[in-house]
RNA sequence: UGCGAGGUAGUGCAACCGGCACCACGCCUGGCUCUGAACCAGGAAAUCCGGGUUCGAAUCCUGGCCUCGCAGCCA
């Protein structure tokens, strides 16, 4: 099920063009530092979905450059996680670091050619020196070391005969970029940290920005696909690839980056620092706890793997940045058990009926399906029934309200796949209910006797033969929509209620020894999953996984309140300067461009905006001076303004072949009515491209405007008839199809239709 | 503020070259039902704002507004 989502667009794209000789290789590259969470999944699925479409294997590389940070317990981890929601890298996860050497290399070939450098600054100067956002940074006094003092620097970090932070390598690029990711970015500290997997063999690590792009290029990587923070160090990537060769070294096409949106989830947390915050002041139980957006957090919850690739599938990918409804995660949930999950019975608080009509010790052997018809699969088990049974208190109420389904006093509801059975007599302890006396309607097995009425169907345990359950309820972990969003710790807005123990839950017998993290439905109650870690024989326990879907608007409690708390960050940014302002200060260098804003609106009858729009440059200016021989200058003015720019793309006028006389005759040939405007912009592309006479074109094409009502007409009812249901649904009152047949008709004539002409006969022809 | 990215129903996401605003979740109605589930049918609900080009604009031009990211020896 491939969604056509703006990234593969773009490898559709490549392929078409041959970009990267026919090849898609993608990565997913995290770092071990924490475990892997639902955001993680979107991207690995993203990846790997990629890889899988287009027949290549996705690579799984760790980016364990900064060993203070990382640790195997996380590397394990990620593999069985990946592993587990059916993802396949082959035998091996791969690791930035098996790069250290040729990175290294390249470090050098860098410093050779005098694209880096070694600075002594301290880390307070380098901040110092970049400067801000408004202010370009300064050189650093190193910057200009000879290569010879940089490579016996650089060589001293690797042989360990610096302490920590003496200096660092800094690629020389720009320290006056207006892109702060530019100004001479920081490729390798000194850190005398063990490592993993190169263990002491290194005193310096390479940084992200340095480590990331080279190990993309030495995989052969195509698409990099990484999220939109990222925005700013495209250059960079770019840049370290061009300059150290590296693709080229491997025999590859360029990797090139593109990034998307992360994904954010309501009435959660995502980022690992966050989550780690969690766990260590033990708000959750760990990493894996079934309140957790990990994934492991979610396999314990009962999430299946098939579920979570189904989001990922749901949401789709882009580049706004937005917060997926928790819903959604939900409904893919609810979706995939519903197709796997056997149905049984379970009652959570039990309250006890006496069946006086049933004779004391008698016990009969029900059976009921795993699954209802329409799932279509196959199944059934015994369940026992007898004189004591138990059903939840929710199913019973003294005073029901208005459209209750269940049970009452003096009501009749069927007990699911058994009995109906009546209320007789309420019996209270201090006021409370503690138990029921009810009589059960003989032969309603599975049929209704005649006269007998059913309010509803309830779930139900036999006291004598339920086994007992620890169940435990969890819920959203935070009670507020966007926890991150509000003023204080993100502690202040947990949930209390997000998990609920229930000890005395009581459930039917063949659920005895259930295997751990196998998929339930409790009937009328939810999913439930046989919890992993704390479920053994004798002791059964149960995660709720979703609440069943539930419509029932009688009483539904109110859904929870919507916090809106933005304020916290509508700071309003000042106004940047605008193209307006840009234009303006052209005028102010050059008279030439003042005299036309000044003249031109009066001389040439143009707007006060197209002659603002004019003057902003000379190129353009000219254009429309050496363009108005033969048409309306205003005509050409917005010619200029509205349809340049388009065709223009990112080059300059300059680099076109575009001519004024050119330009002015095909005006003054629209003008004139020989070509309609979609033929005028066709042209037009062509002489943009090629330079081609605008007259030339249309002569040797037949471009003539076609106004000829016998000949329109003909192409109309081709249409029409072609499209013979929607000019139903356009008679039905579907006016916005008239747009559409225009918009055929047009095309059918390769745009030389007079449009006025179609309109009009469109309009005959559907009356 | 310099630079970069983005703004379509409540939510998420489409609409290649200007021509039917698509789909899904959620919501509302109704149907079916021995799960108030599932399933089926129907419905309400959107192009950030202004100006322009065009027969026709979510899409092109233009002005504005709003949101996000970048000043770690983190990734």
């Amino acid at each position: 099920m491939a969604t056509g989502d703006f990234i593969r667009d773009i490898i559709e794209d490549d392929l078409r063009t041959g970009k990267h000789a026919g090849r898609v290789k993608t990565r997913f590259p995290p770092e071990p530092n924490g475990y892997l969470h639902i955001g993680h999944a979107k991207s690995i699925c993203l990846n790997f979905g990629i890889g899988d479409q287009y027949g290549s294997r996705t690579n799984l590389r760790f980016d364990d450059t900064n060993p203070a940070k990382e640790d195997v317990e996380y590397v394990e981890s990620i593999q069985h996680d990946v592993r587990w929601l059916g993802f396949d890298f082959g035998e091996q996860a791969l690791y930035a670091s098996d790069y250290f050497d040729e990175m290294y290399e390249l470090a050098e070939d860098l410093v050779r050619a005098g694209k880096a450098y070694v600075d002594h600054c301290s880390e307070d100067e380098i901040r110092d020196y970049r400067g801000s956002l408004r202010e370009p940074g300064r050189p650093s006094p190193y910057r200009d070391r000879a290569v010879e003092e940089n490579l016996t620097l650089l060589r001293r970090m690797r042989d360990g005969d610096l302490p920590d932070g003496t200096c660092v390598l800094r690629a020389r690029i720009d320290m006056s970029a207006s892109n702060m990711k530019l100004r001479d970015p920081l490729l390798y500290r000194i850190r005398h940290e063990h490592h993993d997997r190169t263990g002491d063999a290194w005193p310096i690590y390479p940084l992200y920005d340095y480590a990331h792009p080279l190990s993309d290029a030495i995989e052969g990587i195509t698409h990099s696909i990484c999220t939109l923070e990222f925005e700013n160090n495209r250059p960079l990537y770019d840049w370290v690839i061009e300059h150290t060769g590296v693709s080229e070294r491997h025999g590859f096409s360029r990797p090139q980056q593109i990034e998307f949106a992360r994904l954010k989830l309501d009435y959660t947390v995502m980022s690992k620092r966050k989550l780690l915050l969690l766990v260590e002041d033990g708000h959750v139980s760990g990493w894996d706890d079934p309140r957790m957006p990990t994934i492991a957090g979610m396999r314990r919850r009962g999430y299946r793997p098939e579920a979570i690739r189904a989001f990922a599938d749901l949401i789709g990918v882009a580049k706004v940045n937005s917060t997926v409804d928790i819903g959604k995660l939900e409904f893919c949930v609810r979706d995939d058990l519903n197709q796997v999950a056997p149905r049984v019975l379970g009652v959570l608080r039990p309250l006890k009926v006496t069946l006086t009509s049933w004779p004391e010790g008698e016990v009969e052997e029900l059976t009921g399906p795993y699954f209802p018809a329409d799932i279509g699969k196959p199944g059934e088990r015994t369940i026992p029934f007898g004189r004591e049974i138990l059903i939840d208190r929710d199913d019973f109420s003294l005073d029901p309200p208005a459209g209750y389904q269940r049970l009452a006093p003096g009501r009749t509801v069927r007990l699911r796949h058994g009995y109906a059975i009546t209320c007789d007599e309420v019996v209270e302890e201090d006021g409370e209910v503690v138990a029921l006396r009810a009589s059960h309607v003989p032969d309603s097995v599975g049929k209704t006797p005649a006269g007998v009425d059913i309010s509803g169907v309830v779930h139900w345990v036999s006291a004598a033969h339920a086994v007992p359950a620890e169940v435990r309820l969890y819920d959203r972990l935070f009670s507020v929509p966007r926890p991150e969003e509000g003023a204080g710790d993100i502690t202040e807005t947990l949930n209390p209620d997000s998990l609920e123990v229930v000890g005395g839950a009581m459930v039917e017998p063949s659920l005895d020894g259930a295997k751990p993290g196998s998929h339930w439905q409790l009937e009328r109650v939810g999913y439930f999953v046989v919890d992993a870690v704390d479920s053994e024989p004798g002791r059964l326990v149960l995660n709720r996984t979703v609440t069943l879907r539930d419509s029932w608007t009688g009483t539904a409690e109110a859904p929870a309140p919507q916090v809106q708390e933005k304020s916290a960050k509508a700071k309003t940014r000042p106004p940047k300067k605008s193209r307006v302002e840009y234009r303006a200060e052209a005028r102010l260098r050059d008279p030439v461009l003042a005299d036309r804003l000044a003249a031109w609106p009066s001389a040439y009858g143009l707007s006060e905006e197209d002659a603002d729009l004019l003057t902003g440059d000379r190129p353009t200016g000219d254009l429309f001076v050496e363009a108005i021989g033969a048409a309306t200058p205003a005509a050409v003015a917005r010619w200029i303004v509205n349809e340049l720019p388009p065709a223009l793309g990112d080059r300059e006028l300059a680099d076109t072949a575009l001519t004024g006389p050119a330009l002015g005759a095909l005006v003054a040939a629209m003008e004139a009515g020989e070509i309609t405007g979609p033929v005028a912009k066709d042209v037009f592309a062509e002489m943009v491209e090629t330079g081609a006479d605008p007259r030339t074109v249309i002569a040797e094409r037949g471009l003539a405007q076609v106004s000829d009502d016998a000949a329109i007409a003909a192409i109309v009812d081709g249409v029409l008839a072609a499209n013979a249901g929607k000019v139903d649904e356009y008679s039905a009152g579907k006016t916005a199809l008239f747009g559409f047949f225009v918009g055929q008709v047009i095309k059918g004539s390769q745009g030389k239709a007079n449009p006025q002409v179609v309109q009009r006969l469109v309009r005959d022809r559907l009356s």
